[in-house]
RNA sequence: GGUCGAGUAGCUCAGCUGGAUAGAGCAUCUGCCUUCUAAGCAGACGGUCACAGGUUCGAAUCCUGUCUCGAUCACCA
């Protein structure tokens, strides 16, 4: 990298000009107004050269255009240094990218450390709404940014298979269905068995409202209800193991999966290793012999277990109910644990809603007292909430926008714009409607992507059916653009030795070279957000240059095969890079 | 009330460990298809970076306080 090599000579510089030693050496790019590729910032260095801002850049910039064959002019502003690179150097970084297979991906090793990723875990009792799409998107694209790293990925997830909503869906299944079964219905299982706890729900608000109009006090109608009753029962029988409440439960479980599964197919995501509640829960006990041993839980009176961390600014947390059953914390303790010795992992994330972020610190705190030091290498990746235009979604009210549904509208959009554009020609049905998958869930990957997680956003419906700006579908035409070029020419590329190239290449160029390092950046920070604006930039870049270059018609063989090579190098990086969003890119669009 | 997060253009969002005149997209207007894909490109308009102090050569960025919004503080998961 230049900066490398620029630091280095600007440390010589001023050891030679002022006899000064390890001062903050600062880069930027150069705005766009002002001539020069990098601009250095003089203001840290005036202590030592006791000098004025613009003395100071002037005499490093004369000492770095006589002494670095790199540097070939510079312009002083202010306290800003800016220097001119030389095209042939810019010329030659790009013929090493170019030469580079898998550019920018650093395989993982065997012995590189391994990195558990926990995303999606959803509940059985329902499908999934556009909420769980982001969690999916972003724990998908951490893994994979991970991976792209160099580290070893472990996707899990933990699936709440058990306790009382799931007994819901499963009375009212068993009171109001009829025997009714996805084939039965052409219902997708989780639609099917999210249909009776919606069921559940209403009966149970019929009952309660009966209860209280017969003269009961609200809270107790709430615990009375007959149907309520009913799923608190079924909870204990399952506890017990009852032969035929766990064969129901098998089976709507079952529905769940197999409709899970297919939303998880068409979402592109997949998991290394399911953990499921069911086989867990009682890890909990376990952990608390373990807690109790070591003095850091303390028993109450009724038989319950807490943790005190007021100590730590929190209060007391339950880890075990009076009754001996487990409660989230619990399991997520003894989950964790099971981890550690299933992978022996070097980091674990946690990809969950910013709702839950007292949790994690508590867990995490009661890990850490347990005495396991790989606790402080699990970190929670938070994320905040999509909010609707018309508000919050709101399982009761309504307003949850289904997952499946959605995806299928997106895909509806994409191929109403396709048509429209007439973009249709030559394409087989079976083409075409691939192609509008890979649109559609391209833009809701990106536009979920894109945004820093931990803000809670905003998801306008019509918005983001919206392909044209800052949008998936514009970086996938890009790419398909440019494998159109490719087909076009036909002939193999051969790259010139030396070629002049002009402003506009040198720009994505020069984004072309910070892509290893972009990874790396993304990864420790675990973010894909960067890696989409990454992308964004570097086509829109391109765009410009596609717009204003003549790249097959050039004047020479020379220059058609330089442009062209620099194409299908964006055209892979912007591959690679979607590829860690999760997203795919069309050969036509 | 305690804790955590957010507040940047009409709207949705970028702005890395403090650096030049705060950037995109959408929307609104103006140009550009006889030329490799116009789902595109170029340009215009639009900002007291919630507010008030402080730190320093220099603050949207760091610190303190205030206001607004969200989350959370269950023997729910």
């Amino acid at each position: 990298m230049i900066q490398e090599i620029l630091h280095k000579e600007i440390k010589k510089a001023l050891a030679e000009l002022y006899s000064a030693s390890e001062q903050s050496i600062q880069f930027q790019n150069t705005r766009k107004d002002f001539d020069g590729d990098i601009t250095l910032v003089v203001f840290p260095l005036l202590r030592a050269s006791k000098k004025g801002a613009e003395q100071t850049a002037a005499d490093i910039g004369n000492y770095l255009k006589e002494n670095v064959e790199e540097v070939i002019n510079f312009n002083v502003i202010k306290g800003f240094l800016n220097l001119e690179i030389s095209k042939h150097f810019w010329f030659n970084q790009f013929i090493n990218a170019y030469n580079t297979s898998d550019y920018g991906i650093v395989k993982a090793t065997a012995k590189a450390p391994i990195y558990l990723v926990e995303y999606s875990s959803p509940n059985t009792n329902k499908p999934i709404h556009l909420g769980h799409l982001r969690n999916n998107f972003l724990g998908y694209s951490v893994a994979e940014i991970l991976k792209a790293s160099g580290k070893n990925v472990k996707k899990v997830q933990i699936i709440n298979d058990r306790g009382i909503h799931i007994c819901k869906s499963m009375v009212a299944w068993q009171d109001f269905g009829n025997g009714e079964t996805p084939e039965s219905s052409s219902i997708k299982g989780d639609h099917l068995v999210g249909k009776y706890y919606v069921e559940f729900d209403k009966y149970y608000t019929k009952q309660i409202a009966e209860l209280i109009a017969s003269g009961m006090e609200k809270e107790q109608a709430e615990k009375e209800a007959p149907i309520f009753k009913k799923a608190q029962e079924m909870l204990l029988k399952w506890e017990v193991k009852d032969v035929e409440v766990r064969a129901l439960w098998e089976k709507m479980n079952a529905w769940v999966y197999e409709g899970f599964a297919s939303t998880y197919d068409r979402l592109g995501v997949d998991f290394d290793k399911n953990y499921y509640e069911s086989n867990t829960y009682l890890l909990g006990k376990k952990v608390v012999d373990i807690g109790l041993e070591k003095g850091v839980f303390y028993k109450k009176e009724d038989g319950s277990v807490w943790i005190d961390l007021s100590n730590e600014g929190l209060d007391e947390k339950i880890i075990l109910r009076s009754d001996g059953t487990a409660v989230y914390m619990t399991q997520d303790i003894g989950t964790a644990i099971q981890r550690y010795e299933d992978f022996d992992f070097s980091h674990m994330t946690y990809v969950v809603a910013n709702e839950q972020d007292y949790h994690f610190k508590v867990l995490f705190l009661i890990l850490e007292k347990l005495g396991y030091d790989w606790a402080k290498n699990c970190s929670h990746f938070s994320y905040g909430m999509i909010d609707l235009p018309t508000g919050r979604m709101k399982s009761r009210e309504g307003t949850v926008v289904d997952a499946d549904d959605f995806i299928q509208e997106m895909v509806d959009t994409a191929k109403s714009i396709a048509k429209q554009l007439g973009k249709l020609e030559g394409l087989s049905e079976k083409e075409a409607n691939e192609l509008y998958e890979i649109i559609a869930l391209g833009a809701l990957k990106y536009f979920m992507l894109k945004v820093d997680p931990k803000k809670q956003m905003l998801f306008h419906p019509e918005e983001s059916v919206d392909f044209n700006g800052n949008t998936g579908p514009f970086i996938q035409y890009t790419y398909a653009r440019i494998q159109s070029l490719k087909r076009t020419h036909s002939k193999k590329v051969i790259m010139p030795k030396s070629i002049d190239i002009t402003d506009k290449e040198q720009e994505i160029i020069k984004q072309l070279t910070i892509f290893p390092a972009l990874i790396q950046e993304a990864a420790i920070n675990y973010s894909p957000a960067l890696v989409a604006n990454y992308i964004y930039n570097l086509v829109k870049d391109f765009n410009n240059y596609y717009q204003s270059t003549a790249i097959l018609t050039a004047e020479s063989v020379e220059l058609i095969n330089f442009r062209l090579g620099l194409s299908l190098k964006v055209g892979e990086v912007i591959k690679t890079a979607m590829k860690l969003l999760g997203a795919g890119v069309p050969d036509r669009m």
